[in-house]
DNA sequence: AGCCCGGATGTGAACGCTAACGTCAGCCCC
DNA sequence: GGGGCTGACGTTAGCGTTCACATCCGGGCT
């Protein structure tokens, strides 16, 4: 596809026809595995393919039966954990069958959304992945033009659009009652950025769960997923803070750390837990008790319910959820008092 | 390119033209920015591409121009820092002009990187960037077909293939120097994997660091990169270490928990030095003094360098280096004797 | 034997675009 | 005033596939 440099360009179908002795068209019938190709046939053409090194045109391919067999996923250009795992979750479900086409955004304002969209209708892509995490962003995917199949990813509820996700309400929820199981009067919380929806659902669930073991309820410190967050809010964190469910594995190391700077020792003066089960959650200090999430179990999903939603048309698609699971370490135990 | 479900067809050029009453060449010039449009013209069709929300088939102009303006990634399925940080920074240095699909591989084997290399030729992309961090992948990139632009990203130096990575040597050479330069008698390192060609390098400058001091060489620690392995090689550090460069952040993270679990503190008997400064760095426990590598540039840099050996056929490419930057936190000091 | 049917192949026409011409004004200039 | 030039279009011919249809041939049936 890219120019010829030296000059002579690859062979077509034609000139395989012409080596193999047939019409084109049975060259294309061996190609797309039509029955009705003797076997005799078969082979010749297939020898022929195999001399010339010849590669069918993907454009030509694409022109004629209007499939471009591509996907797009429009992802924040972040570090964060989560969304790389499901960026590459993703592509691992989908890769047998469709090619991955990716845009990063600095920002999900609603005006590089619908570029962002925009720009994958104009490739012509079949479908299109959202990895959004905040309101703002999935508020945009209401005004792209209806058409296409879109799928937003780990990111929490939405009218409109087909969704696929972790269970973070669950999540939290199992979290929280873990702690207050352990004989913790509460649970604090330090949260993802307000607007953000995977934080919203995991307050919820939070708070769902003090509720219903009549615990009182704390105000939600929110943060904003970074160490440095963490780290500040966990400074302001007071006694008698016994317990506190910090919103991804990053927030919880800058609390761990700023419980150090302060004097106070995890667990035995607060019980601290994370949220996501990164790599090197177990090798905090101490090692960080947390909630897995399966991102390759996200990313299969995702596939299905787009693919779903490519074949029946735009018809509004389920919301799929993940269930999380709580890894238990050391950096939660029972109250010292 | 997706199915239509409704039934109707999309607008085609030929569309365009009728309502605009020119023929569908005059709207191709006037797509195509071709000078000889009276601007009176150009805005009839204009007003009718905009009437008609017409969208130029992608795939029919790459039938013919022969350009598909896209460009393959080939990364290995990691959370790594690196690899990750460099896909992104390649995306948005492309995206103007190019879109990016991408492969992600479990492992960087001769098989599954020339698969590939195949999958993408067959998709048509114009070039290749690969970021390969072993030895294995660097190498299957030698049995490629040529023909196809592939710029090798974050790996070291090798033969026939272009490259743009940080540059590691002088990164570690300067971090040595400056524990050097605090007054530790030497420095010892845990490595990267000894397959990978970053940590190659990177012992390459520890060791060239040290040599030009005249300091003891020390056995080089081989780790994976991983948090768990320098935890592990972290507990076998003995008197009289008092200065350790990790081969990353991660693993400098295990040290540190490694350390602490004995007692030992830092920087106060051992100093810990990094490299690539994730956003944690500064929140590990002490904050991390670490090397920064930009990755933003060297997505830059290889656009670039993949352009040019675009367009000036497959000539082997330049090696490009950027320069790393040290960090200086606190968890680095003057040993104490 | 004549007929029909279905398997195996070839032929022509799209698909939607751009490149290479052809055409036809209008203009300049000797 | 006619030849040549240039700007502003239109016409035709591909690009390399697949699809719809035509063709041919052998065999089973009446």
């Amino acid at each position: 596809m890219a120019p010829q440099p030296d000059g002579k360009r690859p062979p077509v179908m034609a000139d395989v026809a012409r080596l193999a002795g047939v019409s084109h068209q049975t060259v294309s019938r061996v190609l797309n595995d039509h029955p009705n190709v003797r076997a005799h046939t078969r082979d010749r053409v297939l020898a022929a393919i195999r001399e010339l090194a010849y590669r069918p045109n993907a454009a030509a391919r694409t022109l004629v039966t209007r499939r471009t067999h591509t996907l797009g996923v429009i992802s924040v250009d972040t570090m964060l954990y989560g969304p790389t795992s499901m960026l590459y979750g993703f592509e691992r479900a989908a890769h047998d069958a469709y090619f991955v086409s990716i845009a990063s955004l600095p920002a999900l304002d609603r005006r590089s959304m619908l570029g962002a969209v925009d720009r994958f209708v104009g490739q012509g892509v079949e479908g299109i992945i959202v990895i959004a995490t905040h309101d703002s962003g999935v508020a945009a995917l209401a005004h792209v033009p209806p058409g296409v199949p879109i799928v937003a990813l780990g990111c929490g509820t939405h009218a409109s659009i087909s969704s696929v996700a972790v269970d973070n309400e669950e999540g939290a929820a199992s979290a929280t009652r873990y702690l207050l199981g352990l004989g913790h009067k509460t649970v604090h919380h330090i949260a993802g950025p307000a607007s953000n929806l995977d934080a919203k659902e995991r307050v919820a669930g939070w708070r769902k769960a003090l509720r219903a073991a009549g615990a009182p309820e704390p105000a939600v410190l929110a943060g904003d997923w970074s160490a440095a967050s963490g780290y500040e809010l966990g400074g302001q964190l007071r006694q008698p803070v016994t317990a506190v469910l910090c919103g991804n594995d990053t927030m919880a190391l800058g609390v761990l750390r700023a419980l150090a700077e302060r004097g106070l020792r995890v667990p035995d003066d607060v019980s601290v837990v994370g949220f996501d089960d990164i790599p090197e959650a177990s090798y905090y200090t101490p090692p960080l008790t947390t909630v897995r999430q399966d991102f390759g179990e996200v990313g299969k999903q995702a596939l299905n319910v787009l693919v779903e939603r490519m074949t029946d048309g735009v018809a509004a698609g389920p919301k799929v959820r993940v269930s999380p699971e709580l890894v238990t370490r050391q950096s939660a135990a029972a109250p010292r008092g």
